[in-house]
DNA sequence: TTTGTTGTGGGAAAGAGTGGGAATAAGAAG
DNA sequence: CTTCTTATTCCCACTCTTTCCCACAACAAA
């Protein structure tokens, strides 16, 4: 699984190393190839292909393209999409537009969020988390009920 | 899968450059043959000849010819369809007007849907986003909600 | 110290997007 | 039916971007 966090820096053309640590959790089968796209939030998501596939892929394919509201949601989550596989150095080539998105410039703040993989503007981490009106604490009890 | 945005242009011919991602995506049983018609919204959509047969084609062959709507629908997804094949550069032949149905003249916002290809006029794209009343991460729960 | 790994940077070759001209086909006019 | 004009199709050429490969420095492990 992915986890912790790495302050790591995009080069000049767009490209963001892949931590190790996180390299070794990869699965085989997804052959090095990561789909990144926008998050629900100011930052960008990285998965795996093969749990891009199973989780984010079987469920797009379920919308129905002669709906309009279903159709806007793939488009809003498509647009900023990108299929990239490492390269020789471990880096992915991030799109500019999904850089832009997330305000990412020369700094980057690689996240590990388990089955997947975020990147912030470390500035725009740290005034997010301080938005957060609510402590973890009451977050947690409130969400994690759920999951029992 | 077809996924990301790209900024390209139409020439004076009406010619548009199937991106170099996309093509990787084709299907060889397609032949690079497309086909083309009017979005429910005001875009360009553009299938593969084996997915539109498969996907598209299957479903207006289910309308009733005897029913007012489903003619009616059927007639104005028609009107505007066209096929055609890649030429030598990897490029469209987008009829007029289909062209003007969209709005599009020299720049096109290039949409990779999933299954589909979307072209934009730009400008007419931002609009279209700026409409969309809820935030991105309100439709996804919603939308995604139902995929589960 | 030596060896291997990891993050970062950059240059050269191949590929991609765009524009335009020549050849062919289609249509209008005489 | 022929001729002229217009439109379409096919092919070539240029330029910029992307991709691939090599190299370096910092750090860790042996």
């Amino acid at each position: 699984m992915f986890i912790g966090s790495f302050k790591y820096s995009v080069d000049s053309k767009g490209r963001v190393s892949i931590p190790a640590r996180f390299r070794k959790y990869v699965n085989p089968e997804a052959n090095d190839t990561f789909f990144m796209t926008r998050g629900i939030v100011r930052c960008i998501d990285i998965y795996p292909q093969d749990y891009w596939r199973e989780e984010v892929l079987k469920r797009i394919d379920q919308l129905d393209d002669f709906d309009i509201e279903e159709s806007t949601f793939k488009r809003m989550l498509l647009e900023l999409a990108a299929e990239d596989k490492l390269d020789s150095q471990a880096r992915l080539l991030v799109p500019r537009n999904l850089l832009e998105f997330a305000g990412i410039e020369k700094d980057v703040l690689i996240l590990g969020q388990n089955k997947k993989i975020e990147l912030w503007n470390p500035e725009a981490y740290d005034a997010h988390k301080k938005e957060s009106e609510k402590p973890y604490s009451e977050i947690a009890k409130q969400v994690m009920q759920r999951t029992k």
